[in-house]
DNA sequence: AAGTGGTCTAGACCACTGT
DNA sequence: CAGTGGTCTAGACCACTTT
């Protein structure tokens, strides 16, 4: 019947929305009831719950089954971040991302590395990759893979294909988990990514997860003037 | 009190997410189409149709209308960050948050701020605030607020109500950017935060708006070595 | 008892894609 | 053309909260 260009659902959002950022309806104030909505817009109730749904899966409300729905009260909420692969982000910039390899091997476990990977065996696969953007180091990633979800990686060309990418492909992704800090970088990190004396690097370390355990872990050093994390929350 | 048996969508879900788990549909493979879950679980469409965007949303899935469903390509895919209320985490981590109200004032806009908050008047209202997590420094705020949207700002005790907080109280919020950055910090904000000799600071601006227009602009410093961001991802 | 959200169904029409 | 997703309806039953 109506299926005109915005969808139904959408004018439902926006009914709520509009009242929201104007003000109107205030953090922890109610919200219509679904039927209320299904008899102001004349949309069938599923379409209103799927509005409304929506709205609380991004944030904007809350709901109390058997009691309400109420504008969420955000003083607390956390707010989006974005982490992306480096080489898409350097290629969605329009800039040139090169990879350069200075180490792949099988290395004994790092100590500072078995409790954060905890790996079965008693050797590991190790990689050091430098991703230059427009040939300017951008990200130094030090990285270490159990062999025994990813035995093919040595022969790898990190050069062509994120490590990130291939062990995608190899091994089903999860879970991930990263870890953002600022550090003042080791003297070979900084040298490597050619930062000025003293400057800072923020420093991303990924933690894998394929088939139930550990598959990888990564230190992401990025240096701090040439590197930021940017997210945007709207509504 | 008795069975919450799991809603149909999330057997939907899981039936589709075990086949991505275990790598038998890999990232590009076609999923079956919601007429072939209907038939292969005995679910009405809309159920299968819930379960199948909510795979989409969370970026498991992807859809091609006309064409099909897809397991996502996940390699150049961002991952979810959390940037949460100061005093909001300390609490959480069942540790005593205090904040110590350094300034609070009328200021000319200084220049480093008018490109980023874009004041109308040429006054704004500045704070700045130590917060503490169990009497240790974790956060350096300083912030500048337009004085159109926030009037009784100057009025606001700090130490018992974040800004954050105030500003969603006095105006509704319509967009919060985010920007993280590593950085050395000036001597003045190592000294506040009791920062170690050349320890590096993660540095995170917020930008809010409301009504249309720039509301405010925070610098939240943090002690490298003392805070960090984390987020997980889960298939 | 009335209201609320949570879920589910069995249909339907549409626009689009691929053969 | 048949198949796909995108949307929408008008009912329904349930568990829960509020009065």
């Amino acid at each position: 019947m109506s299926s005109a260009s915005p969808p139904l659902y959408e004018k439902v959002k926006l009914h709520v929305l509009k009242r929201i950022r104007s003000g109107e309806w205030r953090p922890g104030a109610r919200v219509h009831s679904e039927h209320e909505l299904v008899r102001e817009l004349n949309v069938s109730r599923m379409t209103a719950n799927r509005a409304i749904r929506e709205l609380v899966q991004s944030g904007v409300l809350s709901r109390v089954a058997g009691s309400g729905t109420f504008v969420a009260d955000l003083k607390s909420a956390g707010h989006p971040l974005q982490i992306r692969n480096i080489a898409a982000e350097i290629r969605d910039r329009g800039h040139a991302h090169r990879a350069v390899v200075l180490a792949q091997a099988r290395v004994p476990v790092p100590a500072s590395i078995r409790e954060r990977l905890q790996p079965r065996g008693r050797e590991l696969f190790h990689s050091l990759v430098l991703h230059h953007e427009n040939e300017v180091p951008l990200q130094l990633e030090d990285r270490y893979v159990d062999p025994a979800l990813a035995p093919g990686y040595l022969g790898v060309d990190l050069g062509t294909v994120t490590a990130h990418e291939y062990l995608m492909e190899v091994a089903p992704l999860e879970r991930v988990e990263h870890v953002v800090r600022a550090i003042v970088p080791p003297a070979r990190v900084a040298s490597l990514l050619k930062l000025a004396a003293g400057e800072a690097a923020l420093l991303i370390e990924r933690t894998t997860w394929s088939r139930g355990r550990r598959a990888s872990f990564a230190l992401l050093y990025h240096a701090g003037t040439r590197f930021e994390l940017r997210g945007v929350f709207d509504l």
